[in-house]
DNA sequence: CTTTGTGCAAACGATTTGCAGGATG
DNA sequence: CATCCTGCAAATCGTTTGCACAAAG
Protein backbone atom coordinates (compact mmCIF):
# COMPACT_ATOMS: atom_id res chain seq x y z
CA UNK A 1 0.00 0.00 0.00
CA UNK A 2 2.85 2.63 1.27
CA UNK A 3 5.55 3.49 -1.10
CA UNK A 4 7.47 0.36 -1.52
CA UNK A 5 10.69 0.48 -2.97
CA UNK A 6 11.44 -1.70 -5.82
CA UNK A 7 14.03 -3.76 -3.61
CA UNK A 8 11.11 -4.28 -0.99
CA UNK A 9 8.91 -6.06 -3.38
CA UNK A 10 11.36 -8.04 -4.86
CA UNK A 11 12.38 -9.64 -1.39
CA UNK A 12 8.17 -9.67 -0.76
CA UNK A 13 8.20 -11.64 -3.99
CA UNK A 14 11.08 -13.24 -2.76
CA UNK A 15 9.82 -14.25 0.36
CA UNK A 16 6.79 -16.15 -0.66
CA UNK A 17 8.71 -18.45 -2.80
CA UNK A 18 7.94 -16.51 -6.37
CA UNK A 19 10.83 -16.30 -8.63
CA UNK A 20 10.82 -12.78 -9.85
CA UNK A 21 10.01 -12.24 -13.48
CA UNK A 22 9.64 -9.01 -14.99
CA UNK A 23 5.28 -9.70 -15.48
CA UNK A 24 5.43 -10.84 -12.00
CA UNK A 25 7.15 -7.74 -10.78
CA UNK A 26 5.29 -5.21 -12.95
CA UNK A 27 1.39 -7.12 -11.41
CA UNK A 28 2.59 -6.42 -8.51
CA UNK A 29 3.80 -3.36 -8.31
CA UNK A 30 1.10 -1.80 -10.29
CA UNK A 31 -1.29 -3.31 -7.73
CA UNK A 32 0.36 -1.77 -5.05
CA UNK A 33 0.55 1.67 -6.42
CA UNK A 34 -3.46 1.85 -6.89
CA UNK A 35 -6.26 1.56 -4.62
CA UNK A 36 -8.63 1.04 -7.03
CA UNK A 37 -9.72 -1.97 -7.90
CA UNK A 38 -8.51 -2.90 -11.27
CA UNK A 39 -10.12 -5.74 -13.23
CA UNK A 40 -7.51 -8.04 -15.54
CA UNK A 41 -8.69 -5.99 -18.59
CA UNK A 42 -7.80 -2.40 -16.52
CA UNK A 43 -4.26 -4.19 -15.45
CA UNK A 44 -3.54 -5.16 -18.75
CA UNK A 45 -3.98 -2.11 -20.38
CA UNK A 46 -2.10 -0.02 -18.08
CA UNK A 47 0.87 -2.65 -17.98
CA UNK A 48 0.97 -2.16 -21.55
CA UNK A 49 0.12 1.39 -22.79
CA UNK A 50 4.03 2.01 -22.98
CA UNK A 51 5.15 -0.92 -25.58
CA UNK A 52 4.47 -5.34 -24.35
CA UNK A 53 4.94 -5.92 -20.81
CA UNK A 54 2.56 -8.99 -20.47
CA UNK A 55 0.62 -11.14 -22.23
CA UNK A 56 -3.15 -11.69 -20.67
CA UNK A 57 -2.24 -15.41 -19.56
CA UNK A 58 0.77 -14.55 -17.63
CA UNK A 59 -1.53 -11.71 -15.82
CA UNK A 60 -4.04 -14.26 -14.86
CA UNK A 61 -1.29 -16.68 -14.07
CA UNK A 62 0.79 -13.65 -11.97
CA UNK A 63 -2.77 -12.76 -10.35
CA UNK A 64 -3.00 -16.15 -9.21
CA UNK A 65 0.62 -16.99 -7.88
CA UNK A 66 0.22 -13.67 -6.15
CA UNK A 67 -2.81 -14.94 -4.48
CA UNK A 68 -2.12 -17.96 -3.51
CA UNK A 69 0.65 -16.59 -1.52
CA UNK A 70 -0.94 -13.67 0.11
CA UNK A 71 0.07 -11.15 -1.38
CA UNK A 72 -2.98 -9.79 -2.59
CA UNK A 73 -6.55 -10.53 -2.74
CA UNK A 74 -9.40 -10.90 -4.80
CA UNK A 75 -12.42 -8.92 -4.72
CA UNK A 76 -15.97 -9.74 -5.92
CA UNK A 77 -18.30 -6.59 -5.84
CA UNK A 78 -20.35 -6.76 -9.40
CA UNK A 79 -21.33 -9.70 -11.78
CA UNK A 80 -19.22 -11.09 -13.99
CA UNK A 81 -15.41 -9.93 -13.20
CA UNK A 82 -13.14 -10.36 -10.78
CA UNK A 83 -11.16 -7.15 -9.21
CA UNK A 84 -7.66 -6.94 -7.31
CA UNK A 85 -6.09 -5.79 -4.25
CA UNK A 86 -2.66 -5.24 -2.79
CA UNK A 87 -4.06 -4.65 0.44
CA UNK A 88 -4.74 -7.33 2.09
CA UNK A 89 -5.05 -6.40 5.62
CA UNK A 90 -8.87 -6.64 6.53
CA UNK A 91 -11.34 -3.75 5.47
CA UNK A 92 -14.66 -2.74 4.03
CA UNK A 93 -15.41 -1.81 0.89
CA UNK A 94 -17.65 1.17 -0.72
CA UNK A 95 -19.31 0.25 -4.01
CA UNK A 96 -20.74 3.48 -5.93
CA UNK A 97 -23.89 1.62 -7.61
CA UNK A 98 -23.61 4.63 -10.23
CA UNK A 99 -20.05 4.13 -11.74
CA UNK A 100 -20.00 0.71 -10.34
CA UNK A 101 -16.51 2.44 -8.69
CA UNK A 102 -14.97 0.72 -5.92
CA UNK A 103 -12.88 1.98 -2.94
CA UNK A 104 -11.57 0.87 0.60
CA UNK A 105 -13.22 2.03 3.91
CA UNK A 106 -11.08 1.20 7.08
CA UNK A 107 -11.12 -1.71 9.07
CA UNK A 108 -12.20 0.33 12.00
CA UNK A 109 -14.87 2.50 10.87
CA UNK A 110 -17.87 0.96 11.98
CA UNK A 111 -16.79 -0.15 15.50
CA UNK A 112 -16.12 -3.89 16.77
CA UNK A 113 -19.85 -5.60 15.76
CA UNK A 114 -21.53 -7.82 18.19
CA UNK A 115 -20.24 -10.96 18.67
CA UNK A 116 -22.29 -13.73 19.69
CA UNK A 117 -25.60 -13.51 17.13
CA UNK A 118 -24.52 -16.17 14.80
CA UNK A 119 -26.58 -19.09 15.42
CA UNK A 120 -24.61 -21.96 16.97
CA UNK A 121 -22.99 -24.03 14.51
CA UNK A 122 -21.33 -21.57 12.86
CA UNK A 123 -17.65 -20.61 13.32
CA UNK A 124 -16.78 -17.24 12.44
CA UNK A 125 -13.34 -16.70 10.67
CA UNK A 126 -13.74 -13.20 9.46
CA UNK A 127 -16.18 -10.66 8.05
CA UNK A 128 -16.39 -7.78 5.62
CA UNK A 129 -18.85 -5.23 4.98
CA UNK A 130 -19.81 -4.32 1.98
CA UNK A 131 -21.43 -0.70 1.38
CA UNK A 132 -23.49 0.42 -1.29
CA UNK A 133 -24.32 3.91 -2.39
CA UNK A 134 -23.13 6.90 -4.29
CA UNK A 135 -19.97 8.80 -4.54
CA UNK A 136 -18.76 12.01 -5.23
CA UNK A 137 -18.20 12.09 -8.37
CA UNK A 138 -21.72 10.73 -9.23
CA UNK A 139 -23.30 13.29 -7.25
CA UNK A 140 -22.07 16.33 -8.69
CA UNK A 141 -23.89 18.56 -10.51
CA UNK A 142 -22.20 17.03 -13.93
CA UNK A 143 -22.16 13.36 -13.14
CA UNK A 144 -21.23 10.41 -15.25
CA UNK A 145 -24.47 8.95 -14.86
CA UNK A 146 -28.28 9.12 -13.73
CA UNK A 147 -27.84 10.17 -9.75
CA UNK A 148 -27.10 13.94 -8.74
CA UNK B 1 -39.73 -16.94 2.45
CA UNK B 2 -42.52 -18.02 4.60
CA UNK B 3 -45.24 -20.62 2.43
CA UNK B 4 -47.21 -18.58 0.11
CA UNK B 5 -50.34 -20.60 -1.58
CA UNK B 6 -50.20 -20.77 -5.45
CA UNK B 7 -52.66 -18.01 -5.63
CA UNK B 8 -50.22 -15.55 -3.61
CA UNK B 9 -47.42 -16.35 -5.73
CA UNK B 10 -49.82 -15.77 -8.79
CA UNK B 11 -50.75 -12.76 -7.30
CA UNK B 12 -47.04 -11.70 -6.51
CA UNK B 13 -46.01 -12.02 -9.94
CA UNK B 14 -49.29 -10.27 -11.61
CA UNK B 15 -48.82 -7.29 -9.31
CA UNK B 16 -45.51 -6.61 -10.67
CA UNK B 17 -46.89 -6.54 -14.13
CA UNK B 18 -45.19 -10.17 -14.90
CA UNK B 19 -47.02 -12.57 -17.38
CA UNK B 20 -47.21 -16.11 -15.39
CA UNK B 21 -46.28 -18.49 -17.21
CA UNK B 22 -45.34 -22.12 -15.78
CA UNK B 23 -41.36 -21.77 -16.51
CA UNK B 24 -41.54 -18.40 -14.17
CA UNK B 25 -43.82 -19.99 -11.61
CA UNK B 26 -41.73 -22.64 -11.68
CA UNK B 27 -38.32 -20.80 -10.65
CA UNK B 28 -40.21 -18.29 -8.82
CA UNK B 29 -41.88 -20.89 -6.47
CA UNK B 30 -38.91 -23.08 -6.69
CA UNK B 31 -36.75 -20.10 -5.09
CA UNK B 32 -39.17 -19.50 -2.62
CA UNK B 33 -39.24 -22.71 -1.25
CA UNK B 34 -35.24 -23.21 -0.95
CA UNK B 35 -33.06 -20.88 1.55
CA UNK B 36 -29.84 -21.99 0.46
CA UNK B 37 -29.06 -19.49 -2.73
CA UNK B 38 -29.19 -21.76 -5.91
CA UNK B 39 -26.61 -21.00 -8.82
CA UNK B 40 -28.83 -21.42 -12.07
CA UNK B 41 -27.25 -24.76 -12.75
CA UNK B 42 -29.13 -26.22 -9.53
CA UNK B 43 -31.93 -24.90 -9.87
CA UNK B 44 -32.18 -26.22 -13.32
CA UNK B 45 -31.59 -29.39 -11.97
CA UNK B 46 -34.18 -29.31 -9.15
CA UNK B 47 -36.76 -27.69 -11.79
CA UNK B 48 -35.87 -30.85 -14.41
CA UNK B 49 -35.77 -33.57 -12.12
CA UNK B 50 -38.96 -34.70 -12.35
CA UNK B 51 -39.34 -33.78 -16.19
CA UNK B 52 -38.86 -31.18 -18.25
CA UNK B 53 -40.09 -27.76 -17.41
CA UNK B 54 -38.02 -25.07 -18.05
CA UNK B 55 -34.97 -25.07 -20.42
CA UNK B 56 -31.64 -23.37 -19.51
CA UNK B 57 -32.23 -19.78 -21.33
CA UNK B 58 -35.37 -19.40 -20.38
CA UNK B 59 -34.28 -19.82 -16.62
CA UNK B 60 -31.90 -17.46 -16.78
CA UNK B 61 -34.88 -14.93 -18.87
CA UNK B 62 -36.91 -15.73 -15.30
CA UNK B 63 -34.52 -15.08 -13.09
CA UNK B 64 -34.09 -11.49 -14.83
CA UNK B 65 -37.43 -10.70 -14.76
CA UNK B 66 -38.18 -11.32 -11.49
CA UNK B 67 -34.99 -9.52 -10.39
CA UNK B 68 -35.53 -6.38 -12.48
CA UNK B 69 -38.94 -6.17 -10.59
CA UNK B 70 -37.86 -7.28 -7.39
CA UNK B 71 -39.50 -10.42 -6.74
CA UNK B 72 -35.65 -12.24 -6.29
CA UNK B 73 -32.10 -10.92 -5.68
CA UNK B 74 -28.69 -11.54 -6.93
CA UNK B 75 -25.95 -12.84 -4.59
CA UNK B 76 -22.65 -12.39 -5.47
CA UNK B 77 -20.50 -14.14 -2.93
CA UNK B 78 -18.04 -16.65 -5.34
CA UNK B 79 -16.14 -16.57 -8.50
CA UNK B 80 -17.76 -17.33 -11.26
CA UNK B 81 -21.56 -17.55 -10.51
CA UNK B 82 -24.32 -15.99 -9.30
CA UNK B 83 -26.90 -17.25 -6.67
CA UNK B 84 -30.06 -16.73 -6.38
CA UNK B 85 -32.20 -15.80 -3.13
CA UNK B 86 -36.10 -15.09 -2.85
CA UNK B 87 -35.71 -13.62 0.58
CA UNK B 88 -35.02 -9.81 -0.71
CA UNK B 89 -35.54 -8.19 2.89
CA UNK B 90 -32.27 -6.84 3.70
CA UNK B 91 -30.12 -9.41 5.58
CA UNK B 92 -26.40 -10.46 5.75
CA UNK B 93 -24.65 -13.75 4.43
CA UNK B 94 -22.53 -16.79 6.47
CA UNK B 95 -20.47 -18.17 3.47
CA UNK B 96 -18.59 -21.63 4.58
CA UNK B 97 -15.19 -21.37 3.06
CA UNK B 98 -15.56 -25.17 3.52
CA UNK B 99 -17.84 -26.57 1.04
CA UNK B 100 -19.37 -22.77 0.41
CA UNK B 101 -22.71 -23.28 1.26
CA UNK B 102 -24.23 -20.02 1.49
CA UNK B 103 -26.76 -18.94 4.56
CA UNK B 104 -28.61 -16.18 5.64
CA UNK B 105 -27.80 -14.28 8.28
CA UNK B 106 -31.24 -12.01 10.32
CA UNK B 107 -30.60 -8.40 9.70
CA UNK B 108 -30.41 -7.67 13.29
CA UNK B 109 -28.14 -10.17 14.40
CA UNK B 110 -25.33 -7.32 14.41
CA UNK B 111 -26.84 -4.46 15.73
CA UNK B 112 -26.65 -1.13 14.27
CA UNK B 113 -23.55 -0.37 12.90
CA UNK B 114 -21.60 3.63 13.75
CA UNK B 115 -23.21 5.66 10.76
CA UNK B 116 -20.50 8.82 10.44
CA UNK B 117 -17.22 6.78 9.57
CA UNK B 118 -17.39 7.13 6.19
CA UNK B 119 -15.55 9.51 4.33
CA UNK B 120 -17.83 13.07 2.92
CA UNK B 121 -18.81 12.73 -0.09
CA UNK B 122 -20.03 8.92 -0.34
CA UNK B 123 -23.43 8.75 0.33
CA UNK B 124 -24.66 5.30 1.82
CA UNK B 125 -27.85 4.01 0.65
CA UNK B 126 -27.15 0.16 2.18
CA UNK B 127 -24.70 -2.34 3.52
CA UNK B 128 -24.51 -5.78 4.21
CA UNK B 129 -22.42 -7.71 6.02
CA UNK B 130 -20.52 -11.02 4.70
CA UNK B 131 -19.07 -13.42 7.44
CA UNK B 132 -16.84 -16.43 6.23
CA UNK B 133 -15.99 -19.46 7.95
CA UNK B 134 -16.61 -22.84 9.01
CA UNK B 135 -20.22 -24.33 8.58
CA UNK B 136 -21.43 -27.17 11.61
CA UNK B 137 -21.43 -29.18 8.49
CA UNK B 138 -17.89 -28.68 7.79
CA UNK B 139 -16.54 -29.00 11.67
CA UNK B 140 -17.93 -32.35 12.15
CA UNK B 141 -16.06 -35.31 12.52
CA UNK B 142 -16.76 -36.37 8.88
CA UNK B 143 -16.80 -33.43 7.24
CA UNK B 144 -16.93 -33.12 3.26
CA UNK B 145 -14.03 -31.13 3.21
CA UNK B 146 -10.63 -30.03 5.49
CA UNK B 147 -11.43 -28.75 8.85
CA UNK B 148 -12.92 -30.16 11.34
C1' DC C 1 -55.00 -10.41 -32.00
C1' DT C 2 -51.11 -8.15 -30.00
C1' DT C 3 -47.55 -8.68 -27.00
C1' DT C 4 -44.39 -11.22 -24.55
C1' DG C 5 -42.17 -15.71 -23.40
C1' DT C 6 -40.04 -20.15 -24.71
C1' DG C 7 -36.50 -23.13 -26.58
C1' DC C 8 -32.85 -24.12 -29.36
C1' DA C 9 -28.41 -23.15 -30.86
C1' DA C 10 -25.05 -19.98 -31.83
C1' DA C 11 -22.53 -15.97 -29.84
C1' DC C 12 -20.12 -13.86 -26.16
C1' DG C 13 -16.82 -12.53 -22.58
C1' DA C 14 -14.07 -13.68 -18.68
C1' DT C 15 -10.98 -17.09 -17.29
C1' DT C 16 -8.24 -21.49 -17.85
C1' DT C 17 -5.27 -24.61 -20.09
C1' DG C 18 -1.84 -27.26 -23.39
C1' DC C 19 2.26 -26.79 -25.11
C1' DA C 20 6.76 -25.20 -27.13
C1' DG C 21 10.24 -22.04 -26.39
C1' DG C 22 12.59 -19.00 -22.87
C1' DA C 23 14.02 -17.18 -18.44
C1' DT C 24 15.06 -17.92 -13.38
C1' DG C 25 17.71 -19.50 -9.57
C1' DC D 1 20.74 -27.42 -15.93
C1' DA D 2 16.47 -28.48 -13.76
C1' DT D 3 12.54 -26.02 -12.84
C1' DC D 4 9.25 -22.83 -13.47
C1' DC D 5 7.28 -18.99 -16.44
C1' DT D 6 5.70 -16.78 -20.71
C1' DG D 7 2.90 -16.26 -24.68
C1' DC D 8 0.02 -17.86 -28.04
C1' DA D 9 -4.09 -20.08 -29.31
C1' DA D 10 -7.54 -23.18 -28.43
C1' DA D 11 -10.70 -24.76 -24.87
C1' DT D 12 -14.00 -24.03 -21.13
C1' DC D 13 -17.71 -22.25 -18.52
C1' DG D 14 -21.33 -19.16 -17.18
C1' DT D 15 -24.36 -16.12 -19.35
C1' DT D 16 -26.62 -13.64 -23.29
C1' DT D 17 -28.83 -13.28 -27.67
C1' DG D 18 -31.31 -14.08 -32.41
C1' DC D 19 -34.95 -16.04 -34.15
C1' DA D 20 -39.07 -18.98 -35.25
C1' DC D 21 -42.86 -20.84 -32.89
C1' DA D 22 -46.17 -20.85 -28.99
C1' DA D 23 -48.65 -19.07 -25.17
C1' DA D 24 -50.69 -15.19 -22.23
C1' DG D 25 -53.89 -11.55 -21.62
Amino acid sequence: MSELSPNAIVANLKAQGLRVTPQRYAVYTNLLGRRDHPTVEQLLADLNQGGPVSSQATVYNSLQALREVGLIREVLLEEGVSRYDANVSPHHHFRCRCCGCIEDIPWDAFGPLAKAALRPGLQPESYEVTVQGICDRCSSPNNPCDAG
